[in-house]
DNA sequence: CCTTCGTGTGTACATTCGTACCCATCATGG
DNA sequence: CCATGATGGGTACGAATGTACACACGAAGG
């Protein structure tokens, strides 16, 4: 069971169903072989825990190169090398996936700000923090930006993502408020936010230098 | 013609064509009478000048509201009330209405942020343009930070967007370097592109003192 | 040992999409 | 007034997608 989805639940039958393969048999597939292998050759058939885990991360990463909009099943299931039926037995639906996808993605990046600003003792060290925060590779890997931004556009126009980015910004927050006054924090949220974006998109990124001068004037009383 | 899209080029003919109407006709529809109309009722079937700059603005709203995944040519011709075969002459392909649709896009914002600068004397009255435009409706119309969304993270994963991108950054940071000195100027473009955004994702958006007092402490030498 | 049920797999189907035509119609310019 | 080419319009087709099943396996419990 997964989800509460289940198998054979409210009796509605829809076809006859036909035997086995009769009709159509799109004949191609040669399925077996080669593809889904531990290190041995032949079987390694079944038997995935964590396999779910394991599709959100790929459904990250597939995210991250084709965007929301080019996230298929198939896609994800090809890339996690998984059948597609996996996916409808994982996840309740393309949203189901989007929304698990995501919440890991703000979780852990959530995770990465409160260990770097929890780090800092005083206040400069906890500025000096956002500096790496910006430039350093954990907010910056491009896998990582751009699944944000895709979640930032989802959540734009979909309130049921809202609560995603909401719980994430809050977490981020959270993490400022205990190294300066609430206003700051979220003065200082804005600055990191928009100096990544630029940082990614930009040819030639903001120096380093300048992000320093960014976050002391920000932070300076 | 249009785009150098030719009409019955390569000599290759799909089928014979039955000739009219005949197996599927969806039945429903009703194409004619009430819809594509001028002011008054029968007619008003043609000749639409502006057509093409009528659907890229179509183009945007349905970006906005269904993003670049939901965005389809039949969505964008029912929105601007044409028929679809309108959308294959008008435009090569997606990604020529989309590069149309963002090239506008990024063309009006920057006007708008030229405009406010421009009209700016001294170095507090700049400081205060920018203000209004991170809190001013130009730029936060949900449609068009929806947009600048998709633009975004379309140009984050597709190089031949980027030229848009670039573009639209250049003009912004030259509108900045007219009162700022070119370091200051990185710094509050990547501060409005945050507070933008986080004013158009949070519940609660920063308060314009707030954001004027972000302005105030980046600007200071 | 055998039953049983959660887990994994293969495939069919309705729907929607981009695009490529072929035909109709009007504005021009001779 | 007519020929002509640009413009507008309707529709078919292959491809891809989300999803729903029906079947296959294997470990837990008797």
């Amino acid at each position: 069971m997964a989800h509460g989805l289940q198998v054979g639940d409210d009796g509605r039958n829809r076809t006859p169903v036909l035997p086995a393969g009769s009709d159509d048999a799109t004949g191609d597939s040669a399925p077996r072989a080669g593809s889904r292998s531990g290190p041995d050759g032949a079987r390694s058939r079944r038997h995935d825990p964590r396999r779910r885990e394991r599709l959100i991360d790929t459904a990250l990463g597939v995210i991250a190169e084709h965007g929301v909009a080019g996230t298929t099943h198939r896609r994800v299931a090809a890339a996690a090398d998984v059948p597609l039926g996996s996916m409808t037995y994982h996840f309740d639906g393309m949203d189901d996936l989007l929304h698990a996808a995501f919440t890991a993605l703000a979780g852990r990046t959530a995770d990465t700000f409160d260990a770097a600003l929890s780090g800092a003792a005083t206040r400069d060290e906890a500025g000096e923090a956002v500096v790496g925060l910006i430039t350093g590779t954990a907010l910056n890997a491009p896998d990582t930006m751009l699944a944000s931004l895709e979640l930032y556009a989802l959540a734009a126009r979909r309130p049921q993502f809202r609560t995603i980015t909401d719980a994430w910004m809050a977490r981020s927050r959270d993490a400022l408020h205990a190294h300066f006054d609430p206003e700051t924090a979220l003065m200082l949220d804005a600055l990191i936010e928009g100096t990544t974006l630029h940082r990614a998109l930009s040819l030639n990124p903001m120096k380093i230098g300048t992000v320093r001068t960014a976050v002391e004037r920000i932070v300076r009383p």
